[in-house]
DNA sequence: CGCTATCTGTAGCGGGTGCTACAATTGAGT
DNA sequence: ACTCAATTGTAGCACCCGCTACAGATAGCG
């Protein structure tokens, strides 16, 4: 038995990050998680304290990872309406990696058993209030850049989005149907104006 | 003891409905459901057989109830605009009646917990295709009735509003502004051109 | 009244949960 | 080389899960 941290901390953090993100969070038991991580109870213990600890470790390791690349298709066009459009193909090209079990660990927690535990209601609930503030940001400075008409109200309009995804990311697990999905996603862009 | 049944079957269903609505199904345990029916293990199975038959028999009985008195309001007026509305504010009005612990039962059963019963979301499915049928139905009777333009698709809009509905029966459990609701509602149904 | 069929409470089963105590083993520091 | 702190696997804890076997009580029926 060694004496220093055998296994890789971020390589078990990506590994459970995915097994949560598939499964849920109390859908998700310990010995599933010690398996694709491939570590045993003591190191679990003793490098991430509990299950509720590693879920956050999680989310922000999905964050870090899946949210920021989804946000950067967003934000890096020149012109919103480019980036919105970006932004969905990016979320709807995951349906097909096999790297992206589900489609949003975020929206997965909006979930009773998620909600029930404060501390993970607290962590989820402000997780997505960055998410929808980089949506408000984007849609203000393309106002500001004149691209969008002054009466636009950038903040409804990216909560609407924002409301329309956490549906999107539920009803795409039972539709699967990615042309009926587009036809959706073009109908809400142009009817909000972009 | 006794030899004929001594609770109230619908007193007890309404009651199992109220918790499974509140909690979501993986998350409430059968003692807890038996408290709430006030029943024993043994009533228990001989009535219901299992816990996912009363789920299921629970669903039934929110649609019979809950959806449809919702769906009334959408097709009860006569003009489509006023009926979506209606909807809508039928389903708002819940969030302040204490009757209706959650928002809706439908989209919390699009959790993992349920969608890996395959029973369960078979169920779930076909009742959501049900409901977004009828919003299909009442926007193609609108549209022949002249009330909404010919080049309005009726099903791409209906599936954008369930959509959109999805993502607020998650957004609404930790957003519980209803003034921001109404807000995002608005302008979505402007958008659509309803 | 007696018999039988039925419902109900109890007690508990087998298994899964998150978590912990602890000994065994190892590497780093001196 | 020796010590000591640290990591690891194991074994098991207390609890909860959905569910079942079964005996006891009771109502309906002859």
């Amino acid at each position: 038995m060694p004496a220093t941290v055998e296994f890789d901390y971020e390589r078990a953090v990506d590994r459970a990050t995915q097994l949560f993100w598939k499964k849920g969070y109390s859908n998700t038991s310990l010995r599933e998680l010690l398996k694709v991580m491939g570590i045993g109870e003591g190191s679990f213990y003793n490098s991430f304290g509990s299950k509720k600890d590693l879920y956050l470790e999680c989310l922000g390791h999905y964050n870090d990872t899946v949210s920021r690349r989804r946000l950067n298709a967003l934000v890096s066009p020149a012109s919103v309406k480019e980036g919105v459009r970006a932004f969905f193909k990016c979320v709807l090209d995951d349906l097909d990696n096999p790297k992206t079990p589900q489609v949003c660990m975020l929206a997965n927690g909006l979930s009773s058993d998620v909600l029930a535990e404060r501390e993970l209601a607290r962590s989820i609930v402000s997780d997505i209030r960055w998410f929808a503030g980089t949506f408000v940001r984007r849609l203000e400075e393309a106002k500001k850049a004149g691209e969008l008409p002054l009466e636009f109200n950038a903040a409804v309009a990216a909560h609407v989005l924002v409301t329309f995804l956490q549906g999107l990311f539920r009803v795409i697990r039972v539709l699967q149907d990615r042309a009926q999905v587009e036809q959706q996603i073009e109908a809400l862009l142009r009817g909000l104006g972009l």
